[in-house]
Formats: structure tokens, sequence, C-alpha cells
DNA sequence: TTTGAATTTTAGGGTTTCCCTAAATTTAAG
DNA sequence: CTTAAATTTAGGGAAACCCTAAAATTCAAA
């Protein structure tokens, strides 16, 4: 099989900042931006990508940025349709703003399962889209019987 | 002020854990039996617990087991309020049997902040017992308002 | 085309959290 | 009293994160 290998929560933050950056909004991924944004030396985003690298979730050119592999993006949709089905939830049913739900779907994501989001899935509709207008990537698991 | 230190997620099973055998099921908390439980040896079970102690949770003498104190007593509580506002949510509305709402909730009450867990309660009526029949303790920030 | 400022990476550490084995201790049952 | 069972101590180890300082590289402006 492919070296796949998991990602760790702070991986995941990683993943999920670098999807939405160049997969989303188009913007060049640079250590110095991702490093304000999760509030961490430079040196450590490099460390970071550099683990990331080696379990194959992405190629990354020295000096020059990094670019998503198919498991990276794989990996990365998986963790955010997890981080929108639960911002779905936690807008629709808890009254929450948009800023709220993000905050606290931020928090959990990486702990949900793919059963219990597929659960809430279903529960809502198969919803395409979270309160912020993104996608919410589909799952094959997530059967819309009925 | 006393000395209340934050608990990591790992001490938070150790809290649930001792919280539920000896003020729910009024069994003697055992290093033996938390091992097996916790799938860990003996030592690492008595090291936490000395961790516990250090932070004020819980009392230990030497070889005879072990007493939350008050303030161990009340983040247990916490903790299982969180555990079981979570349940409700899972069983409720996704249709889930009590076994995997638990398990769920194991995964993410840790992580759920208490305005989360207040804005559950309240979509559901502030519920009293959790799927197993358990008391949901109450916290005096969320309000029955309405 | 050179050069210097900005960005990125390397080198070398450090802390915290969690867990383990082996060797004492202590308890408690016979 | 003695000894088996339970518990604790002693001494480590690995993984996950993060940092500073110094070196390398890029790139844009003279």
């Amino acid at each position: 099989m492919g070296t796949e290998l998991s990602v760790t929560e702070n991986e995941a933050r990683y993943l999920k900042l670098i999807y939405r950056k160049q997969c989303e909004e188009s913007a060049k991924v640079r250590t110095t931006t991702v490093a304000k944004s999760l509030g961490v030396r430079p040196a450590t985003v490099t460390e970071v990508i550099q683990n990331l690298s080696e379990k194959n979730l992405l190629r990354h050119r020295r000096y020059h940025g990094v670019e998503l592999t198919k498991g990276g993006t794989t990996e990365a949709r998986k963790l955010l349709r997890k981080h929108r089905i639960l911002e779905v939830l936690f807008m629709d049913i808890l009254n929450y703003d948009a800023r709220n739900a993000c905050k606290e779907a931020s928090k959990l994501d990486y702990y949900a399962s793919r059963d219990l989001i597929n659960a809430i899935c279903r529960a809502y509709g198969h919803p395409e889209i979270c309160p912020c207008e993104k996608t919410i990537f589909s799952d094959s698991k997530c059967k819309k019987n009925k």
C-alpha cells in the first residue's frame, strides 16, 4: 500500500489551512503567512511541512512552497467535510452565529468519527454548503437513502 | 488562590472513570482495576494519580487508594455533564444506540466548550438524565430561560 | 549584474505528555 | 509469621510541538 500515515491534530490544522488557501482562495501558501495564521515561528512551519511531506500529503520544493498531493487533498477534504457538517449542526440547531459555529467546529472536527459526521449529514438532508457558503464534500459512505 | 491547574485529555479520562466508579457505583478504585479499564500498566496509573494529586484534584494515601477532592469532584462533574449532554444529542437526533452515543461522546466531551454544551442543553429542554439513565449535572450558567 | 533585504531552511535544543520494565515496598490473607 | 498480590519507586524512552540563531536562497532595485 502507499505509505499512508495518520495525521496528528496539529498536522490536521496545517492541512485544512493549506487546502483553504491554495485550493479555495488560490492564494500562495507562504511559510511566513502560515506562521502568522497559526501563531508559530516560520521554522516551526517548515518542520511541520517536512513531516507532511514525509507522509506524502504534500510536495515541498525548498524555498518555493508546497503543493498538496492527491492523498493530502483527500485528507484535507475529509477534515473540511467534518468541519463543515459540524458547522451546519451548530448553526441550524443551536442558533449559533457563523463565527462561533466555525470556532467550535474547529475544536471538534478532528475528533469526530466518519460515522458520526455521516449521521449528522443525513439528519440535515445532506447539505451541500456550510454556513459560510463553502462546499461540503461528499462521502461515498454517506447514503442518501430515502 | 487554590493551585488549580488544567487537566489534560488523558487526565480527564482518569477523572471521569474515578468519579463513575467511586461516586456512582460505590466501587473501590483500585490501581489494577483502573489500569485494566484504560489499557495501561499499574505503574502508569500511579503516576497519573500522583499528578492529579499535585493538582489537588484528589487525595492519595499510598497503598490505599484515592478520594476525589471538592475540586476533583467538580471537575469530574463538568466533564460528565459534557459527556452526557453529547450523548443526548447523539441519541435523540441521530438515531444512535446508547453504546455508540457513549463512544462518540467520549471522544468529544473534553474538547466541547461550556457554551456549546449549554446551547445543546437548552435545545433539548434541559434534560436531567442521559440515555444511560445517569444524572446530568446542571450548570449555573445554563439558563432555563423561557 | 550585483547586492542587500526578506524569506526560508537547517542545526541544535527544550518541554510536556504518556507509557514501560524491573526492582522495591506494603498490605493482607492464611 | 510468611508470602502472594497489589502498589509504588526508579530510571528510562518516544512522540509531538515549539524556539533561537545562524546559514542559504530568492528576488528586486540600483
